[in-house]
DNA sequence: CCTCGGCCTGCAATCGATTGTCGGATCACC
DNA sequence: GGTGATCCGACAATCGATTGCAGGCCGAGG
């Protein structure tokens, strides 16, 4: 009802200059300021409800305690928890987070960029960055302080913390071959982003240095992470290499999509085709068939990234540019099986 | 690198005074400055890459551009819609949502409710309201502008848009009676909360106007809406009621509890126990069974609680409360069937 | 009684943009 | 050439909190 109180309201009603106010209400300056008078002023402030004003306080400090948080989609349900274990690492030290969905529109992410800037957040953690990034640029040459999460670039000058996924890659396709798998096919993320091409080189290695050979057509790439390009990437991979008995999909949508047109095409899951997904996505266990996958710690990805950045917030100097990678586990479920009968006459077997 | 110019660095190189590049820079007032000057002075910003700075600004207008986004868990795959609903809305109109995340926390919402007003947010958007809520009292209080979302509340001067969770509820029940189910069980919210109260006295009502009984043992309440309490919710309601053939979940998460309970039991789902979800979160279709639950048109709700709220932020004056119910619609999937040959002694074995 | 030092507290500048008011320049017209 | 209207741009106050600096008060010590 009554307009908000400010500073020099609890300083009139406390009898003190608004700077007293200032330094009692101020937890660390309060020791300037004798007891009783501190006590006196934070009586007022209560009673007349007041509360301080961020915005004047960022004017005067130029520090706004927040923190721009930059994902490509929040409805793609990996990124939930990354910002969850983002915001909880910050919350600890007083910062907020201010988010910002681009919908992996290059229009939109510059567009929310732009505000934040505006906005005077004193840091940023990027989830959307891809391998060269005309964003990340500007970011550096503003002299930004940036934290990359989840998805690395090319520069080698920002802080990050990424999963993996090499490894993670590596340990789906092992098991698909221990499992006996010999025509085993990659749905690939889209390459100029770091996971999607990382994921796709690991593919590739990982069947080479068990003596298997990738033909091109075993692998296609998919231009999103969603599971509409998966059902698309699928079609055409199944198209040119109708044979496969095992699908590495570079993510979990993808490994959806191509449940779906496995469905689509009468083949079934995992008897005649095995497929593996990547990040164990929240439900996950719960689909039909339960997907076998990489589980990716994306809490712990969010809240490193956080401390990352509060360390870049904190303290002052020069910071060495740290890059953490966290281990993923392969999640043995039901959409992997071994190859069908049809697949082993068992004539010349695996080493 | 070099520190952000400022206005005045852009009004000192256009050769102009600063309040003149104010004026230039914001095109509602661009007419009052002469068209060569207001040239001049964009192509100083243009090359000083001169970013306003929306602290200043702030503080000076009181007015923030930021909406304050309260709600229980990002987590949970029925608010990232709403949420994007609301940010895609607020984004037409320069607005920025800051999120806030309770995770059902009382302590934490109050902590995060102070933090936005610190921040001088402009309005609030409120997912996680309860039938009585001290906050919501403390919002009105402060005469802050609220719109409730997703959840009522029991103050009726809050502006609020809501899924009509009383026919949804009925929709769902009539279909499980439409299937011949006779003995069904409702697995309700937390009372304190309009969504639980209102779905379980709309279950009530829909059994009773086709006259069928509910013994107090068919029903039981959840103390949370998550898998964990579905499961705990469920084998306390198996329990007591073991020769149900239905069960109306009052969300899905309650009912893919449900279903883990069933599974544990040995029970199959629908051939034995029929479940319905409410919300169709995302994937609900992949899970098995492919759940037979409620569609709430979730992104619609965050854009129509958006909309109002910009109602009350652009235009002054007084507003009349609205309340707005958006129509859910029933999504049959395979998690309902008709009840088991068991139950109706007339008819023939399965097909 | 004077001086010195240590606590507190008040004064005032400051952060950067917005905006009401006013003065000066330009031009037209008499 | 003088007067008035019109338009532009400058001046300066303002938003609310923070903070360096200075000064007042008090007690202790000489």
């Amino acid at each position: 009802m009554s307009r908000t109180s400010t500073l020099s309201d609890v300083a009139r009603r406390a009898g003190v200059h608004q700077a007293t106010a200032s330094r009692a209400l101020n937890p660390a300056s309060r020791h300037l300021v004798n007891h009783a008078t501190a006590e006196r002023v934070l009586a007022a402030a209560r009673e007349l409800g007041y509360v301080p004003n961020a915005i004047a306080r960022g004017l005067r400090t130029s520090r706004t305690g927040t923190v721009g948080v930059i994902i490509p989609d929040l409805m793609n349900p990996l990124f939930p928890p990354i910002v969850r274990g983002i915001e909880d690492v910050l919350a600890q030290e007083g910062y907020t987070a201010l988010l910002a969905n681009t919908d992996n529109d290059e229009q939109r992410e510059r567009a929310l960029f732009e505000s934040l800037v505006t906005r005077r957040v004193d840091g940023f953690i990027v989830a959307t960055a891809r391998r060269t990034h005309p964003l990340l640029d500007e970011a550096a040459r503003r002299g930004l302080k940036v934290v990359l999460v989840y998805r690395g670039t090319d520069r080698t000058d920002f802080c990050a913390v990424t999963a993996d996924d090499w490894l993670g890659i590596t340990l789906a396709t092992e098991h698909l071959i221990e499992l006996g798998h010999r025509r085993i096919g990659h749905l690939a993320g889209p390459q100029d982003v770091y996971t999607g091409s990382i994921r796709a080189r690991s593919f590739n290695e990982a069947l080479r240095s068990h003596d298997q050979d990738v033909p091109a057509e075993h692998i296609v790439v998919c231009d999103a992470y969603s599971e509409a390009a998966g059902v698309s990437g699928t079609r055409r991979l199944l198209d040119q290499a109708p044979d496969l008995t095992a699908i590495v999909a570079a993510n979990d949508l993808l490994a959806l999509g191509a449940c779906d047109v496995l469905r689509e095409r009468g083949l079934r899951c995992p008897d005649q085709v095995s497929v593996t997904g990547f990040n164990d996505m929240p439900f996950a266990d719960k689909f039909d068939p339960p997907l076998t996958t990489v589980r990716v710690p994306h809490y712990d990805l969010g809240a490193e990234a956080g401390r990352l950045l509060l360390d870049q917030l904190t303290r002052s100097g020069p910071h060495p540019t740290k890059r953490l990678s966290l281990t993923p586990t392969l999640i043995k479920r039901g959409s992997t099986a071994p190859p069908s009968i049809r697949e082993a006459p068992s004539t010349h077997g695996p080493a």
